[in-house]
DNA sequence: GGACATATACATACCATTGGTATGTATAAT
DNA sequence: ATTATACATACCAATGGTATGTATATGTCC
């Protein structure tokens, strides 16, 4: 193959290439090799040409997928119509309704088994998502009385750190009658701050999208 | 070096090494020659005889780590004159009591950044302490009344996983008043449960702790 | 707009290190 | 004396990474 006249695309083919091996398969568990072999006729040069280790590929697929949602989560953030309550539900709501979700919850094996890929996206969650959408919402949440609490930097840690990891079927394999108990659980903690982020909808939703997790 | 007249000594040892490079070093960036070089003599022949895999040498050392305090935590779980909530509220005080975690905090980098031996550990705590020490302490605490709740696995769950990963500085750095800000919310969460897991004095000693690691 | 120079987007060839294995050997146990 | 164990030694393919080569796109000057 010779040079392509728009290298992003082809920066973008290594990147979807690498998300599906790394999430079908594993990060550690996926060579470049592998990744050369479902590109197609590019190879090695390409992949060190756009990417200066298999790290930094990584890094790259994370960033992507958590990148999916930022324009709707942005705006959510700043909608000034709701409370601070409403906007944090909506984003919760708005995540779960996120079609693309389904297809990656019947591929994915439990994520304690790809732990570099857990540990990269646990950090973009916690150096991303909770200071630039989660806190701003839970302190204007404060600010017009919809949320109370003392700390809301460390309870928008909590509520991301419990919805997106502890409840995570992706995460922790359970039946589904062990989610809908962890979710009401969740909210029996969330109730004296004033936070509902999973309603009984929400809570029916996840339970589908863990049926294709399920261990039988 | 000629066969050892006692093999588990041998075992130990490489468990030991490998405890410490993986520790200070990460699983990932500790290859099995750097093990080899720790040993005083002994080859990869050695390794590979009581050991079938690198990764097995990762479980062993984890587990090595968590039945350190296995004698006292069942003790705790099983003394008939406290009640559930005393028994659970004793385990934190005496697991943070451990002076060995000051040696364990100085030396140890951000656990996220050795993903491998931190999704064994998490998978240890989940499949281990908590079915085993947490959840028969919670049920007695609500068999006895001192703890309420309709999800007594879950809430072991949820306890064990705030405080074990949420709250530990080894695993996200913050700086000592975030880590006692997240301890009294931890507190707080938990209250309408019954149970107060960190006790004013416990929040200092983790705090201490926590200087060691704490970024400046 | 055509010619030239440069920068870019790859391909190719090569490398040390890695985790793992097959086999050999000396010593402890029986 | 025989066997089983506890190692040592020698070897392997595959891995992530690098150095270098090459063709094409792009910018520039006239």
């Amino acid at each position: 193959m010779s040079r392509n006249k728009y290298p992003e695309e082809t920066r973008q083919l290594i990147i979807d290439v690498s998300t599906k091996l790394f999430m079908e398969n594993g990060y550690e568990k996926t060579s470049l090799q592998d990744i050369i072999n479902h590109l197609g006729g590019l190879t090695k040069g390409a992949i060190y040409h756009h990417f200066k280790s298999k790290e930094e590929i990584l890094y790259a697929v994370v960033t992507h997928i958590c990148n999916g949602n930022i324009p709707i989560m942005v705006a959510i953030r700043d909608d000034k119509s709701l409370t601070g309550k409403e906007r944090l539900e909506k984003m919760f709501a708005v995540s779960l309704q996120n079609p693309k979700q389904k297809d990656v919850f019947a591929v994915t094996p439990n994520l304690l088994d790809n732990p570099t890929f857990l540990s990269y996206y646990i950090k973009m969650v916690v150096s991303d998502t909770v200071p630039y959408y989660i806190v701003p919402v839970i302190k204007a949440g404060v600010a017009d009385g919809s949320i109370k609490t003392e700390y809301p930097e460390e309870l928008s840690d909590l509520i991301m750190f419990l919805s997106d990891v502890w409840l995570n079927p992706l995460i922790f394999q359970m039946s589904t009658e062990q989610l809908v108990k962890k979710a009401k659980l969740l909210n029996q903690l969330l109730h004296p701050f004033g936070i509902q982020v999973l309603s009984e909808d929400l809570i029916m939703r996840l339970a589908q999208f863990q049926t294709f997790t399920e261990i039988k």
